[in-house]
DNA sequence: GCAAATTAATTGCGTTTGCAAGCATATTGC
DNA sequence: GCAATATGCTTGCAAACGCAATTAATTTGC
C-alpha cells in the first residue's frame, strides 16, 4: 500500500481521471461532442489506413463492440463519421471520418491542447516534459497501431 | 498535435484507460466488486476522518452526487460501507467502511499492488520509479486530502 | 468441397450514470 | 428573528454501456 509502484499507478488513475473531467464539460459545453467521440475519431484520424472496423476501435477504446456500434450511429446521423464496407471481407463495417468530422476533430484536438498545455504548466521544464513522455510511452500496452 | 504536451497527455489518458481495463476484470471475477468501488473505499480510508459525504466522494471521483447515492446502497446492503449521521448538520449523510469493506478493501489492494508492479516491471529502475512518482503528483489536481 | 468452428456486427435486456427537480436542513442578510 | 439563499441528499427520467444471444460471413480441418 505505501510501495512506490502502488503509489504511482493510483496517482496515475487519478491523474488522468482529473484531467479528463475537466476536458470533459469543455467539450461538451464548446464542440457539442464527448471525449469517447473525440478518441474514436482521433483513433481513426491515427490508424495507418484512416479507418478502422467496430471490433478494433472497440479493443483500442475498452469497450465492448456494441457500444462502438451504438456511438457511431448518431455520429453518422450528424455527418461526423461515415461507413465503408470491405470489397474481400463482407463482415466488416469500417469507421471512417468525413470532412467534417475531420474539421471537428481538429478543432476539438486544439481545445486538448490547451488543457495539455495548462497540465504541464510552467513549472516543467522541456528536459522533464521529454522524459515524461518516454516513461509514459513504455505504460502504454503496446499494440502497433495504437494511440500515439 | 504533434506538440509534445498534447502527446503525453494523451498517453497519459491511453496508459491509464489500458490499466484500469485490466484491474476491472480481475476485480469483478477475484473481489466481485468494481473499480469505482474499490476507489470509493480508497478514498474513505485515505480521508482525514475515515468517512467522507456524499458530495466529498462525488467531488473526488468526478462523478454526480447522485451516482455516489446509488453507488452506495448496494454496498450497505452487502455490508461493505455504513451510513453516519452528523449531530450538528443534519443534512450529511457520512459514508464510512465496516470491518468487512475494510478487509475487502486491503485484499482488492493486494491485487492492485500485483497489477501496479507488472506496471512498472523490471525495466524500471528505481531512480526512475521515484523520478515518476514526482511527476504525476503534480498532474494530480491538488486538493489536500486527496488519493495519494 | 463441405461441415465445424471462428469472427464481425447488431439487438434485447438489465445496470450504471448524469441532469434536473424536489425536499430537507443550514446559513446569510437585513 | 425571518425571509431569501445555499447546501446536501434523493428520485424520475433519459442516455450510455456491457453481456448474451442472433445473424451473417469467413476460415479451418479433413
Amino acid at each position: 500500500m505505501t510501495d512506490l509502484h502502488t503509489t504511482n499507478a493510483l496517482r496515475l488513475l487519478q491523474a488522468a481521471d482529473d484531467f479528463r473531467a475537466g476536458l470533459s464539460g469543455e467539450f461538451a459545453a464548446v464542440h457539442g461532442i464527448s471525449v469517447n467521440e473525440f478518441l474514436l475519431m482521433l483513433h481513426l484520424e491515427r490508424s495507418a489506413a484512416k479507418r478502422l472496423s467496430r471490433v478494433d476501435l472497440a479493443k483500442r477504446m475498452h469497450v465492448s463492440a456494441s457500444t462502438i456500434t451504438r456511438m457511431a450511429a448518431p455520429m453518422e446521423k450528424i455527418g461526423l463519421v461515415d461507413r465503408e464496407i470491405d470489397a474481400r471481407d463482407a463482415r466488416l463495417v469500417f469507421v471512417v471520418t468525413t470532412d467534417a468530422g475531420r474539421e471537428k476533430l481538429f478543432q476539438a484536438l486544439a481545445t486538448f491542447s490547451k488543457r495539455a498545455g495548462d497540465l504541464f504548466d510552467d513549472r516543467w521544464d522541456d528536459e522533464e516534459v521529454e522524459k515524461f513522455a518516454s516513461m509514459v510511452r513504455r505504460l502504454m500496452a503496446a499494440t502497433g497501431d495504437m494511440l500515439a
